[in-house]
DNA sequence: ATTTTATATTGCAATATTACGATAAAGATA
DNA sequence: TATCTTTATCGTAATATTGCAATATAAAAT
């Protein structure tokens, strides 16, 4: 064995740990930091601003991709990477949401 | 190869990294999720609870000891897991603080 | 003291992630 | 067209995670 026994969870928690998956790495919390500061972003500045190298960097933009946080665009001959600003709010709220769910009352002690 | 590259990134990163991972399971969602929801907390109900096997339990509830998210207590023969809820707002802070600090102009198109 | 009950640890197999060199693909430029 | 630049993919090695059976530990109950 060794594979995670999703089928047994909701989809609000899957989705959830998929999310947070995504931050689940040093690598991945830089990139976006970075790129949320940016007006635009060549994925070349990535490499030199991380220090990993290229095809990492592309692994790790891939990730952040297949939960829709960015959006890509062609600018000249660079690919322009943008945070999507929906599913960026979308997953605040989640995030939020789970950490507001909290019983005040257990275990006093 | 194959290790993360903590070292080159800022302790900021790394520990908003490791709090992300701990949420990166559904198992550990749907642990956080209850024992959230309850007065207390007996680890045996967990096993039921979740549907995995006493000994993978003990290992996730583990890892959410080790980010601080969780005390426990003894309370007549059971042990008793509780948020620990400095530490759950801290988190819920730094989720937001991050997904607060994005660049509203980044790549209009 | 022995048994029962609850939790932790060990050991191991399966799977997933991380990282990078090599290489491919696609667009820009000479 | 040939070349350069940028990004993606492949292949592979190292490491980490997931899960559970078996076992150990610890406290309570008998």
């Amino acid at each position: 064995m060794g594979a995670s026994k999703t089928h047994i969870f909701s989809l609000g928690q899957n989705s959830m740990a998929q999310a947070a998956k995504v931050l689940a790495h040093p690598a991945r919390i830089a990139i976006l930091e970075y790129i949320s500061r940016q007006e635009n972003c060549i994925c070349n500045d990535l490499v030199d601003v991380i220090g990993l190298s290229q095809p990492t960097i592309s692994q790790h933009l891939n990730e952040i991709k297949k939960i829709g946080l960015l959006k890509g665009t062609f600018e000249g001959k660079n690919l322009c990477y943008c945070i999507n600003q929906e599913r960026w709010e979308e997953l605040q709220q989640s995030f939020n949401a789970f950490f507001s769910n909290i019983n005040q009352n257990c275990c006093q002690i």
